[in-house]
DNA sequence: CGTTACGTTGAAAGGGTTCAATCCCTGTGG
DNA sequence: CCACAGGGATTGAACCCTTTCAACGTAACG
């Protein structure tokens, strides 16, 4: 019988998010080494936290399976959010000049995550300047990120933001080679909503819209675009956000 | 006669901004391996860029005097501004893991920058692991800086967002070691809206009832913060935001 | 099957944007 | 030294969109 664990336990060299996580741009034999740092964690379940604000800074994790929402308040996710965090992302990073996390990441579904301690990793990313170099360009992409949720937010419509938002989510899911244009979405209106900075009615009635006029439909946590260049011109997506999108 | 270059030249060890800048946290000699690759440029002035959009990204800068304003588009601050850099900053991060500009720097005014050429300063690192640390930590800075630009935008109401500006450019002051309620500030009214997502007129009427209620003053480009409570109270400012602030 | 939380829909209200006119400061040239 | 031009700042009024508050519908869970 093929031992159940395995699954759970594979290796960097084995998964199938290496392309997406650290491991880019090691070789076979680096990967190895970074392998023997990480600790798979048991699936945590929807609400659970991960850490919390105000906690010590230890790890940086990467998700395998699942999702966070990450928010700047211990309470689960009352207040602004901050980011989402799906399959291939690598969640922690924030904490790592104050040694204290500053933000608490709440499970949005059953998820399982890597466990990266930190300090393991800065030490052999000091013998592996590529693994080195991945470590900054893992902090260029939160960057990024962070980047673009300020672009969603400095929008002014709130069709401009959720068609962004969702554009900009679709992008993702094709980067994991998932179906870009018919994908699961764990989140809540109401994530959604205090993520671009809206109420959940008007998301509610900006996605109604959306429906009527046959650009997408999200019902029953299921996101189906189905045109895809409407969606684009809503989103008022120029060059400088193309860019963002597709880093 | 002294050599008048000298000011100009001044090296990392002399520098009034080292505690800000690069050198913290790094010992005597290794600043000095640090200074030797370090260039000081010419002075530029207001309206000239230091680095564009789309060019090959070469070298981090430091800010010395003066200051930069920081749009995603090539032309010089007509579109959305997503940052400001004050002396003691560090620019030109972003574009470490594309190796190209994905931004545009334009000095607010006279202006005078250390250039580090990353390649070096990177290689350095490898050796310096503090100085590895420290380019972890700006990173890290900078990813609090944008994640305070998007506090600042989700904010609903345009006071809310104007005082907390306003706070955040109070405290890098202190931080700098000048008067934090009372200091010169090179930014256009339109700037500030460019950043904070409103529109000149708003900032002009919300600065206008800050005036009315002897909260602040801010003309000829000399900003004085009469009542800080007031203040604060009106930028709703909570902890996680008040470490933000701090950091 | 009922409870709870999330989603939807409606009408009213508030605040920022927009557009346009005027003012003010700066720097320039006569 | 003054006059003029230009860009930015101010002020006013109308409009539009989001929020707010409330009620109702609906899906998931024990």
């Amino acid at each position: 019988m093929v031992n159940p664990i395995s699954l759970f336990n594979a290796s960097c060299t084995d998964c199938g998010l290496k392309k997406l996580c650290f491991p880019l741009g090691l070789d076979k034999g680096d990967i190895l080494r970074l392998d023997a740092l990480v600790k798979r964690k048991p699936a945590l379940q929807k609400g659970e936290a991960l850490f919390h604000v105000g906690q010590p800074f230890q790890a940086v994790y990467a998700v395998r399976a699942g999702g966070f929402k990450v928010s700047t308040v211990p309470a689960s996710g009352e207040d602004k959010i901050i980011g989402f965090y799906l399959p291939g992302d690598i969640l922690g990073v924030d904490a790592l000049s104050t040694g204290t996390h500053v933000s608490t990441a709440v499970a949005i579904d059953t998820t399982t995550v890597c466990e990266i301690p930190f300090s393991a990793l800065e030490r052999l990313s000091l013998q592996i300047p590529s693994l080195n170099h991945q470590l900054l360009a893992l902090m260029s992409k939160e960057l990024t990120d962070e980047r673009m949720h300020a672009e969603l937010l400095s929008r002014k419509g709130a069709e401009e933001r959720l068609a962004l938002f969702i554009l900009w989510l679709s992008e993702r899911q094709s980067r994991r080679g998932f179906n870009a244009l018919d994908f699961r979405l764990g989140l809540l209106h109401r994530d959604v909503a205090l993520y671009l900075g809206l109420t959940p009615e008007t998301v509610s009635r900006v996605l109604a819209r959306f429906a009527e006029d046959d650009i997408l439909s999200w019902r029953n946590k299921q996101l189906n675009i189905s045109n895809l260049h409407k969606l684009h011109a809503l989103a008022g997506v120029n060059e400088s956000v193309q860019q963002c999108l597709r880093a």
